[in-house]
RNA sequence: GGACCAGUGGCCUAGCUUGGAUAAGGCGACAGCCUCCUAAGUUGUAGAUCGUGAGUUCGAAUCUCACCUGGUCCGCCA
């Protein structure tokens, strides 16, 4: 709460008003904050309009409130622009690139001044075929949580569960090993490596098509030998997982996504079963006929789940569990985020709630983001039939098509600097295009739209930075605090005044982005302040104005600029000063 | 059959958590604006039974219930 909403709430309590709830107006014709008088006209027994216009002639304004006006059943107040502005364009200038950050400490306040710590675990590909749209989308919520999350002052530990082991691994292996004549990839290694993966699905299918099923067969048994630490097949498992590896490490650098702590299934894939074992000893669990174990969560309108097979074998969720409870420990967790498709929703349902049962105290601190499937064009995808957009070909298509634009523009400018702008500016359409959706939803996605670069897209926010970059540069005037001290805050005119309005919400937008968990917060705050901002660009000459305009739209011009910035940082996405 | 999610102009979305003043943007369409700080911009026009029906309320896109449509999931895959 700033310093007016307090004046007003002050103001509301002296005239007998205890509890008040100020709502910001829709259009600011109405005022900056608004009373709404309906809750009280039951206490009063009187029409909320008569209420508002007795209050409005009751109150009256103060140096931080200057006008206090009934329409209907609201009481509008509208606040001291001028001291408005200068706090806000003040702080701002001050703060630079931290303006909106804000501080949020453990819950457990023994430790004083330490950093809550959140880790976000996202992407979690396997390592049989490349990277893809769905990883594309899932990297780059990741980022930007983390990112967003920081910004709050969170200690964030960025992780990736990466699925190295499991039956569909063994066939890109199998294919390999068949068809694959000791080759070297010639091309990038993890796509060669999934081009065995889908030559195995397609054998398999005109194997099922002529009633046979021996390559299924095979695999199983490879990955009976693997478990077993067969030699050969293991070398054979690392060998072409190294070439993977390769190959989504290219693909990370180019989505700028990077993690500080990497898990591994083939190293937890057996752990967990312990956990298991004693939750059955306490009776937390138990076993059905056939000697699995399972736990019962009928009551919670969960179902059974088996957790331990009759065998003695563990599956997924076992050893998620353990994981679950390193993250935890390894890293003394305030909180744990897992970035993965809505589709398993009611497995992270399932494990947090045994995870509760187990007894963690940490359980209700594990959080699923779940975000919606991204389908294609023509349905959805599957990548054992090749229908899938490549994270690799995505990127490339978005950047080719910035850099196309860029030329056109910029007939001389030198190579080096169209790559740069065409990655920042690509980069910026495919990850806004991800990012202005909330992930609850579904994407169909729309390749047009994705690499466009007009109407609400991340090259229209890097364009309104450009700009106001440029009418920067172009400025001799150092701006120093002398240039602040000189400058009058009283010279603004409406539009100016609504973008002031709008750098002041900044540090809630912020907030609200962390503890939602939606950079889509973010994105749709920027395309608002883009817009005001380019209006107020469009008709408002900015270097031409006489010098005490000058001062205030330059102070205006450079505090925009800077949000703008960085929210777009907060999204993952850079920020550059010409295009 | 059950659970969860979504349904807002021709298309894509915001608003829904916390009910409030004329439902806000973009794309596409049509009509304007560059001797002026980057036209990747900007101005205007047309275009909405907020899936349907009921309920709660002074007031519902927002809350509740039922239904319709689409999607996802439903113990020994991950």
């Amino acid at each position: 709460m700033n310093k007016f909403q307090k004046e007003i709430i002050y103001l509301l309590n002296k005239h007998g008003i205890k509890e008040s709830i100020l709502e910001t107006p829709k259009s600011s014709d109405f005022g900056d904050y608004a009373f709404p008088c309906f809750t009280l006209s039951k206490e009063f027994k009187k029409d909320p309009k008569q209420i508002a216009n007795e209050l409005s002639n009751k109150i009256k304004p103060t140096k931080l409130i200057e006008k206090i006006h009934a329409v209907g059943p609201y009481l509008n107040f509208f606040i001291n622009k001028t001291e408005y502005s200068k706090d806000v364009l003040t702080e701002v200038f001050k703060k630079k690139h931290k303006f909106g950050m804000s501080i949020s400490t453990t819950p457990n306040s023994s430790a004083r001044n330490q950093k809550k710590r959140i880790m976000v675990e996202f992407c979690s590909p396997n390592t049989n075929k490349p990277l893809h749209l769905g990883h594309v989308r899932n990297c780059v919520i990741g980022e930007a949580v983390s990112n967003i999350l920081k910004f709050q002052n969170i200690k964030v530990i960025k992780s990736n569960l990466v699925n190295d082991r499991g039956i569909h691994i063994c066939k890109s292996m199998l294919a390999y090993q068949k068809w694959g004549n000791n080759k070297l990839p010639d091309i990038k290694p993890d796509f060669f490596v999934g081009t065995y993966y889908v030559m195995f699905s397609q054998k398999a299918e005109e194997e099922k098509k002529s009633g046979k099923d021996i390559l299924e067969k095979e695999a199983q048994l490879m990955l009976q030998k693997w478990e077993q630490g067969d030699k050969k097949i293991i070398s054979l498992w690392k060998r072409m997982n190294s070439w993977v590896y390769e190959g989504f490490n290219e693909t990370y650098k180019s989505l700028g996504a990077e993690f500080d702590r990497f898990f591994y299934e083939s190293k937890i894939y057996k752990e967990g079963k312990e956990i298991i074992l004693n939750g059955l000893k306490e009776d937390v669990f138990s076993k059905d006929e056939t000697g699995a174990i399972i736990a019962n969560l009928e009551k919670e309108k969960l179902g059974k789940k088996v957790l331990v097979r009759a065998d003695g074998t563990t599956i997924y969720i076992t050893q998620d569990i353990y994981l679950a409870k390193l993250k935890f420990e390894e890293y003394k967790l305030d909180e744990s985020i897992y970035v993965v498709g809505s589709e398993q929703n009611l497995h992270f349902q399932i494990l947090f709630k045994i995870l509760e049962k187990l007894g963690y105290k940490w359980a209700k601190n594990c959080r699923h983001l779940s975000y919606g499937m991204v389908y294609l064009p023509e349905g959805k995808m599957k990548s054992r039939e090749g229908k899938v957009i490549d994270a690799d070909d995505l990127v490339k298509e978005v950047i080719e098509l910035a850099r196309f634009e860029i030329k056109e523009r910029h007939k001389d400018l030198n190579n080096k600097e169209v790559e740069k702008r065409a990655r920042a500016i690509g980069l910026s359409a495919l990850k806004f295009y991800l990012l202005k959706t909330d992930f609850a939803k579904d994407i169909h996605y729309d390749p047009k739209e994705s690499i466009s670069f007009e109407g609400e897209t991340g090259p229209y926010v890097q364009y309104t930075y450009a700009r106001l970059s440029s009418v920067l540069r172009k400025l001799d005037e150092k701006l120093d605090k002398k240039l602040f001290g000189k400058t009058k805050f009283n010279v603004y005119d409406e539009k100016e005044k609504e973008i002031i309005r709008m750098l002041g919400e900044f540090p809630e937008i912020a907030r609200d982005a962390s503890a939602q968990l939606k950079p889509s917060i973010i994105t749709r705050y920027l395309l608002d302040l883009c817009q005001k901002t380019n209006e107020f660009y469009h008709a408002n000459p900015i270097l031409a104005a006489p010098e005490e305009l000058l001062r205030a739209r330059i102070i205006l011009v450079h505090c925009a600029r800077q949000v703008i910035g960085t929210g777009l940082n907060l999204l993952g996405i850079e920020a550059i000063e010409e295009m």
